[in-house]
DNA sequence: GAAGTGTACTAATTGAGATAGTACAACTAA
DNA sequence: TTAGTTGTACTATCTCAATTAGTACACTTC
């Protein structure tokens, strides 16, 4: 369910995060779903308690989760917004390459045929 | 002419590397341009000389840069190649994002309104 | 010869991240 | 009741990449 890279760059920590968001976005984690233990799920990663602590309690700031003593943690609402946030995400990172491409003389023809190449055998527009 | 963050996740030297490739492949430094000495740019970064010799090590690793002993650092050729290979960097990362956004469930026609609106009063196709 | 180049070392420092270990209060199930 | 599990808190230690500090050498230029 979980992975994590050692060697990544980025922190073990956020690779949680950034995992766990993921599976709330996709839906595979709805409201109220149980996490796994912090102990279990150290266990399971092959790392220390403390790191899984440390992501569970960023994740808990940011109200992506609740935790109750001697219960454990679940998924609070969240969803929607953690939708509506990650889109917001995307479309500012889409803007900032976009901008790249303009400065280094890409031409909107040029990205119009990578989109429809990307986007064709999908009906969703 | 270049500038660091010294609070950034990403460490000194690269900023360095990525600072001196997009003042190439801006056409600011053309070929033969000659690089601010290691002491120099030390000097003007406020940072150890150590830290751009790395970075000017990696750029001449890489073909960017030539340097010649007691000479200094030159702007090798490779403009057209670094812009070629920017380009398909962009590119990449491009379809990356898009490949998010119809998981995520944004519609082509989102995508194209973005588009439309971050082109508008630009002529270049 | 003095000043400035790239280059090559070794040693020390820094700081974020991760680990190790222990402990406590509260709930659950046997 | 008792044993096991939960989140949480705390201190100490370790690790590793990045950075700094300092020195030195060979070479060019003026």
């Amino acid at each position: 369910m979980l992975t994590i890279d050692v060697k990544s760059r980025k922190p073990i920590y956020e690779q949680i995060i950034d995992n766990i968001k993921e599976l709330i976005i996709q839906g595979v984690w709805s409201r109220d779903t149980q996490l796994p233990s912090v102990r279990q799920l150290a266990g399971d990663l092959a790392i220390n308690p403390n790191t899984i602590q440390k992501a569970y309690s960023e994740l808990e700031r940011q109200g992506i989760i609740y935790s109750m003593k001697s219960k454990g943690s679940f998924v609070a609402s969240g969803v929607d917004e953690l939708r509506k946030e990650r889109k917001e995400q995307l479309f500012k990172e889409f803007g900032r390459i976009l901008e790249e491409m303009r400065e280094i003389g890409i031409t909107s023809r040029e990205i119009e045929e990578r989109l429809q190449e990307q986007w064709k055998g999908v009906q969703n527009d």
